[in-house]
DNA sequence: TACACTATTGCAACTATGTTGCAAAATGTT
DNA sequence: AACATTTTGCAACATAGTTGCAATAGTGTA
């Protein structure tokens, strides 16, 4: 894990700091998105508010992490795949809030449908956000 | 106007009051969502901030508005169409973002499509919100 | 390993956004 | 017009996010 949150530090040219470590960490150790409140919770008190705020913003750029927008306006966090680069998100794929145990998940196989546009209107990017029961809910109640 | 907006204050059983006049006049007079800030703008200093919220609030309780979401996070409000009733609202159409005049609006006859969830994943709602360049914007430039 | 250079962090202060309780004012009803 | 009920404004508070700057830690080089 340690060696695993260091190659990808390297691997996207940023230096090797404790709060980077402990904040990959955080993404690793869930497989659903993370909310800046939920990172601030798994670090402590280790490390400043403003640091975590700074440490998201550098994953974004570097392609290690992306957004995802939720309905309530909440900011998300997730881990982007392989497929992503600084500056250049591979991000179309379909996200999942489940609205029994509130995680969100990205459905990394379940691409985003095309949709036609009006006259006049062209689009660049789509995002689709879905809400209901997730599969560990389903299978639990 | 003037009626049309009492009309649909009365319709939804709420009292006539000047905020609410000048709030959904704001609406009636822009054929894009509006943002909480947008609102503030147009009703000036007439009105407190806490009214604004409060009355946007009583707007999306009774059918009246509805948000969205958008990527960056920003909670936008637009009218709703007649077929939305007080806490039932019919809004499974798609949203657009110009990333040029950066207004958002509803395409009301864009119908959000379906997907197929993946094996223990159930659907009960679903935003989509597509970005690029607006019909004005491309007519214009 | 020690040095110097650069990048990162923590602190403090600030802005923006949104919420709550309560008293005053406006609205609707008789 | 008088009353009961809503709605509003104020003040205070809570949360989220940003910026400048000095102190600290990380990196490459000798």
């Amino acid at each position: 894990m340690e060696q695993k949150i260091i190659d990808l530090l390297k691997r996207s040219n940023l230096s090797i700091t404790d709060s980077r470590k402990k904040i990959l960490e955080s993404f690793f150790e869930q497989d659903s998105a993370l909310a800046h409140a939920d990172i601030e919770d798994h670090v402590g008190e280790d490390f400043d508010r403003v640091t975590i705020y700074r440490t998201l913003q550098t994953f974004v750029d570097k392609g290690i992490i992306h957004t995802i927008p939720t309905p309530d306006n909440a900011v998300l966090y997730a881990l982007c795949k392989d497929s992503c680069s600084a500056g250049h998100h591979h991000d179309n794929h379909v996200h999942f809030i489940c609205d029994n145990c509130n995680k969100t998940f990205c459905l990394e196989h379940v691409v985003v449908p095309a949709v036609q546009m009006p006259n006049g209107f062209a689009a660049s990017q789509i995002d689709m956000v879905v809400s209901g029961i997730c599969n560990y809910c389903n299978a639990t109640t």
